[in-house]
DNA sequence: ACCCCGATCGTA
DNA sequence: ACGATCGGGGTT
């Protein structure tokens, strides 16, 4: 039996490393839809080059300024869109990119791909992802799984950092 | 107003 | 290896 209690702010509101692990295995539900989330990636601060928010606070980005617990889509490539969730505390800059997710049926295994999937788009920017019943990631208690950290997808900045994470067993 | 380019994906 | 496709953000 599933539990399907939405994270909580506080889950949010940590180190952006701990919290893409942590997503792993974890499911998430949209609107009906749902799966299990196995690759996530970390961006984080200000410092990081591949940041959106390094260069300062936009239009666009001010949602990853915000507090830990809301979601962050945006349109890649003119085609595709982006699902993340925001973390740390309120004016930090920071957020998880969901890359791959498991349903029934298929392993979407790409940013766009999933999104596509789900069909989530633009206007599922901002959403307060741990006030919702439509729109959440549950605390289903599973166990953390194993994963193998690399080198973040489709940056040409940051290269160095590990901040990708892949369930092992996906 | 203009220009460059990107946290991608499917096809070649 | 490359083209599709377009908005964000920096520059003129």
């Amino acid at each position: 039996m599933n539990n399907r209690t939405p994270l909580t702010q506080e889950f949010y509101n940590r180190p952006t490393l701990e919290v893409a692990k942590e997503l792993l295995g974890k499911e998430m539900f949209f609107y009906g839809k749902q799966g299990i989330i196995t690759e996530t990636e970390a961006y984080i601060g200000q410092d990081d080059p591949a940041c959106h928010a390094a260069r300062g606070k936009t239009k666009r980005t001010e949602i990853m300024f915000g507090s830990a617990g809301f979601s962050y889509v945006y349109l890649i490539y003119g085609m595709y869109y982006c699902l993340n969730f925001v973390t740390e505390e309120e004016g930090f800059p920071a957020a998880v990119l969901i890359r791959g997710i498991k349903t029934d049926e298929n392993h979407f295994d790409g940013p766009g791909k999933l999104c596509r999937h789900f069909g989530i788009t633009k206007e599922h920017n901002a959403i307060d992802i741990v006030n919702s019943n439509d729109f959440f990631v549950s605390d289903n208690n599973s166990p953390a799984l194993p994963f193998k950290a690399t080198p973040r997808i489709g940056i040409s900045q940051g290269k160095d950092k590990l901040w990708r994470f892949v369930a092992s067993n996906s």
